[in-house]
DNA sequence: GCTTGACCTCAAGTTGACTTGAACCGCTAG
DNA sequence: CTAGCGGTTCAAGTCAACTTGAGGTCAAGC
């Protein structure tokens, strides 16, 4: 009755929508861990699920598996505020850029204007994203 | 003085930030094209700044070089509607995705809980991860 | 008792996005 | 006139993140 709880890989594919094979991978990695086997298969616990929404977020964001590794092997404790914080500058700031093209995706969807580069507000949103890159990387020079 | 407004690969490279390297294959890759060549070397229209910003928003965005430059090939105004608004549809559900990371880290920086585990806030953050996660794996179905 | 299906390991292969290296060209400053 | 800088080509190399394939285990159903 603890051991119904447990998903075998297939339970966390199908939940997760993740192959097997990344998921044994991830493992190799480090990034979840199996609760246990039984015989030669590994159980999961029900929570990997969660590690695993996280960890799909975060290589949307742009996260490398490394990176996301560290994050959950230090403890959350310990790691200094302000990189947490800066992490979350950095986040926010892709949102940024993200919301510039979506608005463009949807301006262009609605757009009458014959050509965009006449369109004033499609200019607009090029010079945002241009001022954005621009910044970005005054910052990795 | 219409040659003067051209940049030299080495002025772009500056600009943007992007290697010669990547500008030349962003070139080959048909993404980006050069106003010509003074000699062997390529010249630039300043507006290829803005078409890399695109780029590289768009790669931050998950976009491969292929649907990137599908996107600028076909004709904006050929573009079904649909497609864009879907597109659109699709960056916001990443948003949402990366304001749930954001507000995560954030949280963590300023969280008391001696546990993650035990934080209702962080448990919340967690919860509405997964979701989301859920229905994108319903829709590769 | 034998097949089938779901799992396992481990090494090798694949893909996308670049980068690197070798060999070369052409202007300009000393 | 030659050294060096900033370009050029083209083929090969690299790296992260997976995937594939060959060969094996085990439990369940016919």
């Amino acid at each position: 009755m603890e051991e119904n709880q447990l998903l075998d890989i297939g339970a966390v594919t199908r939940a997760s929508g993740l192959p097997p094979s990344t998921l044994r991978y991830y493992e190799e990695r480090g990034l979840i861990s199996s609760a246990g086997r039984r015989g030669q298969r590994r159980l999961y616990h029900p929570e990997v699920l969660q590690r695993l929404a996280m960890i799909t977020t975060g290589r949307a964001a742009g996260f490398s598996l490394e990176e996301i590794g560290t994050m959950f092997r230090e403890d959350y404790a310990k790691v200094p505020r302000e990189v947490l914080e800066q992490k979350a500058e950095e986040l926010d700031r892709q949102i940024q850029h993200l919301t510039s093209l979506r608005d463009g995706l949807r301006h262009a969807a609605e757009c009458q204007s014959p050509s965009h580069q006449q369109c004033p507000t499609f200019q607009r949103l090029l010079r945002v994203m241009q001022k954005q890159q621009a910044r970005r990387y005054q910052r990795s020079r």
